[in-house]
DNA sequence: GCTTGAACTTCCAGTTACTAGAACCTTTAT
DNA sequence: ATAAAGGTTCTAGTAACTGGAAGTTCAAGC
């Protein structure tokens, strides 16, 4: 199977699978006219790193989880150890972006959004506080 | 003053108030020795970057905000339009990293994470549905 | 006056995960 | 025969820095 069709069945872009093979997350075999070639195997891989990078694993995370994925002997910890930290990092990250929407719909409520120049969004990144 | 106070007192790196100049976010005059100098005034351009930047702002709506916040004449209503769109976008972030949290967090409470290999959390990223 | 170390200078490379585009080759359809 | 579609490689650009190298300049101590 060529890549436009690999792309089309895992949902990643055609670059973004050359890509993949560039760092080394997974080879395809070539074909006599040099062209790659998928096998249903390697559609299963690529189906897996588009579902894993959706979830918000980062690629050196999903080298990880691959090579799990490939390991009938793994532990299922390990495997839980990578998401359960995912999951923390996550969670951080909504707790800050929910701290600074906190911040700034005070300031956005407290704008005019009138033809005038004061502005308590300005002062405020001027460091005047009220 | 010097890079280095500056950059104590602004609380970015020196290294990073080098970069904003370099991409013409703000521009030091020059000792005759050749260093960075910084007046009060280009204090207060830094910390309102370092502000601006800690709440989520792009460098480039920084480079907004700035010459915004140098115009004396400025509608408030600008201001409020560019923090809106952030605040937008914050809220579409957090909605989107909640949702991958809720996926996570179901696969990761149904994993026994022991040291047998079938894993809940592999077989969903396998396309496998339970 | 000399030396040492900190702080400054510039410039180049690396980070993350792609994406755009150029130049070229192969396949498929008309 | 030719044109369009899809494949190949390679380079460079994105965002916002950060690290490091190689080379001044400054401040302090002897």
């Amino acid at each position: 199977m060529n890549i436009g069709a690999a792309a089309e069945h895992s949902g990643l872009p055609a670059k973004t699978i050359r890509y993949y093979e560039d760092i080394g997350l997974l080879r395809a075999s070539r074909a006599t006219n040099g062209y790659r070639d998928y096998s249903t195997d390697d559609l299963h891989r690529l189906k897996f790193l588009q579902r894993a990078r959706s979830l918000g694993f980062t690629v050196e995370e999903c080298r990880q989880l691959l090579s799990l994925y490939a390991d009938k002997d793994r532990d299922s910890a390990d495997v839980k150890a990578i998401a359960s930290n995912k999951l923390d990092e996550i969670d951080k990250k909504i707790a800050q972006l929910q701290s600074l929407r906190a911040v700034l719909s005070h300031l956005v409520a407290n704008c005019h959004g009138n033809d005038r120049p004061d502005c308590p969004i300005i002062d405020d990144l001027a460091g005047e506080a009220h």
